[in-house]
DNA sequence: TTCAAATTGTTTGATGTCAAAGTAAATCGC
DNA sequence: GCGATTTACTTTGACATCAAACAATTTGAA
């Protein structure tokens, strides 16, 4: 069954076992959900030949954008990534078995540790944003540059709401 | 940093290292992406105390709203909960563990199985579903009716392109 | 009829993630 | 200065999920 249909089955059955409740703003909620999880299975797919997945990719992704050549502290890296400490450890650990990156000591701070880009890992990176980028622009290419500044609009204000929530519990 | 910050500043460092690349759609992904995962991290919380998590939690509305009396086979559940089959036996147990369903031999095949709906399950799906509705329909509470309309028309247009791909890749 | 193919659900093994505890080092307050 | 607190990263244990292998059963074609 297609997705679309899948969900408008979904809302209608509810509809009828629970007339008294609203279930529309649901379903964007679900449609939310749905094409996230499919955008990330995509792009991981695209990278998938280059040995990483879409959390490695991320942080080679995070060095290689925002590197003073390419050295950033594994904390500015999870906060960045929006990863666990223990999540990013696992990640970095991965990358430096595959030679992407390398931990270095921090001269200045001997808790924390100095990640930094191989010429490797920021070929890997640049192979993979061309790729990723190109996939997602094709996959709004059916809208219009009027449509996809309407739909930019209403995510960022549904990002909006969800950050006041996070902030005012 | 505020989530619309970082993926802004993300856009921004992408553009000014690669400028031979667009990143606007991949925004958009990252956006979606951000939105699902804060949303059913919302929806999650909403009914931990119900001692369910989202996965089980769909699991036993599928069950609820389809049911003629609740009852489904795991094939169906599956198929409806967009979960792989090892992972709904795994939620089944559980489910049964608590005594919100029980499983039964199918009658007229002896390979396949009928996942009925306790009373109790029942009841937590209705609690669920109260919470989830109304917890969703406060997100977008400032959204005007056109504007949810029109988000939820662009979500349409980009599950279409998905359904497509999914169909011819 | 009979046996190969397809279907159904479970088991197994692996993965990626997080929370919480742990270790080490820097910083703050008195 | 010196102990308590905070910060930075890693380790450990748990969890949900999936893909692949598996066992049981049904279906279908010769």
């Amino acid at each position: 069954m297609d997705h679309q249909q899948l969900i408008s089955e979904t809302l209608e059955t509810w509809s009828k076992e629970r007339p008294d409740l609203k279930f529309t703003a649901m379903g964007i909620g679900l449609k939310f959900d749905i094409i996230a999880t499919a955008t990330m299975t995509l792009a991981a797919e695209k990278i998938a030949d280059l040995g990483v997945n879409i959390g490695e990719f991320d942080v080679l992704a995070t060095l290689r954008r925002n590197g003073k050549n390419g050295v950033l502290t594994p904390t500015e890296i999870a906060s960045a990534a929006l990863v666990s400490p223990s999540g990013l450890t696992h990640r970095l650990t991965q990358l430096e078995k595959m030679g992407h990156i390398i931990r270095q000591n921090d001269p200045n701070d001997r808790r924390s540790s100095l990640v930094r880009l191989t010429p490797q890992g920021s070929k890997i990176a640049d192979i993979a944003i061309e790729r990723i980028s190109e996939h997602a622009t094709q996959q709004v290419s059916s809208f219009s540059a009027d449509e996809v500044e309407v739909l930019n609009t209403a995510l960022d204000k549904v990002l909006l709401v969800i950050s006041q929530r996070h902030t005012a519990p």
